[in-house]
DNA sequence: TGTACATCAGTGAACGCGCGTTCACTGATGTAC
DNA sequence: TGTACATCAGTGAACGCGCGTTCACTGATGTAC
């Protein structure tokens, strides 16, 4: 595409340095990088094929098969992959508003999730595509429900602290993870007109109705 | 794939009636009843190719060409098609509702929207997939602000029954009407284990917090 | 009324393409003796 | 220390498939005269 590319795009490429005797696994993580900054680029979860994910590694398409089973396989592990990167993002959010008071940490942990989502549409959305949770890890409860509960413990925290809740915590944890969801999901559909701080502004107002 | 095809799905049916004179638009329409009936099977605007369409409505591929200049074109018929069945479906649930009070009217609607969302997954995501705006008519808002608009002048008419909002109105419809998708979306993520009825309980729940 | 012609609705076959997957292979690196 | 062999990481070419699209066509129905 950004190469006259002729016949696979593997011509111009210099030749990859295979890994050495028993880091094999490396290849692995290889994969699933570029396949999510393949993902970045499409925002599109059907453009990625294994051949183009091959392209984007700079390896042949046979060379994906003895670490994932099949495309399917190789999309489980991608979900996976970027599951724990949410996670991992929620949980510096979380940290880097400790002494700010609950209520800010749920802000921040909301305005995390957004951030993600506004930043990584494709990634966003693999997390919640149909059957997301039949092909998550087996015994998973699938990434929603981690959220969720997320939110509801840092809301249960915030009426600990004397911010009573117009609901129970886990009902209070719900609508403002799906109220987010919902919003994001828009953002993706109508991203034109937006920008994150109306994100914020919305966040804002879910909160205010939630917490007193 | 119902009966045991072995070139293209075109041997064993009947040949198809043409149109007469003069109507060779009754075709158009065929093509994207076929169309959302395929939406309706798979659940997956990905399957959507104009070969299976074809297949669906018993025409050849190039019969498709006439009607529309490409898939493209095709998509964002089906996408005008589905929008005004959900607007009238939500037209039907307010008229049904009108004696029953302005928040009963409300009411109405997000349960419609909401089992129309459950009924039909695949045509629901058309509506809100990425770029839905660009691909819809020029000049048109996009289904999202008509329905927005909608519930905000729903909710406005809360207001003046003496129902008052603890958000403007318009803010007020936005806050409900991006829930109930959020709440829509994950339903369709997670289908598995959960009802109507528990949808139908979030619409109350996030209604609660909106009027007083 | 006939008849030549235009227009309409729709078809069948072909094209080139990118895809997922398989399979025999290559060559480097380790191990046994 | 050498050397034969096993194992590892990864490749190149090929397969069959369904796809979007094009094009010359077929046969029915209307219209002009």
């Amino acid at each position: 595409m950004t190469d006259g590319a002729t016949t696979d795009g593997t011509e111009g490429r210099a030749a990859r340095v295979r890994n050495r005797w028993g880091e094999g696994d490396r290849l692995r993580v290889e994969i699933l990088e570029a396949a999510s900054r393949l993902l970045s680029e499409l925002d599109d979860e059907d453009g990625l094929s294994i051949r183009g994910v091959a392209r984007a590694a700079g390896i042949a398409p046979a060379s994906i098969y003895p670490h994932f089973d099949d495309r399917e396989a190789l999309m489980n592990g991608l979900l996976t992959y970027e599951r724990d990167r949410l996670g991992t993002l929620l949980d510096q959010a979380d940290a880097a508003a400790a002494c700010a008071g609950p209520i800010e940490r749920v802000r921040a942990q909301l305005r995390a999730y957004c951030d993600f989502a506004v930043a990584n549409p494709g990634h966003y959305r693999i997390l919640f595509r149909r059957r997301a949770r039949e092909l998550s890890l087996p015994g998973s409860p699938g990434p929603v429900h981690e959220i969720v509960a997320r939110f509801a413990a840092a809301l249960g925290r915030c009426a600990h602290a004397g911010h009573p809740l117009r609901l129970p915590a886990s009902r209070a944890g719900t609508v403002v993870f799906v109220a987010t969801h919902g919003r994001v999901a828009l953002f993706h559909s109508y991203s034109a007109e937006q920008d994150v701080a109306r994100l914020y502004a919305f966040i804002d107002e879910v909160l205010s109705l939630v917490v007193e």
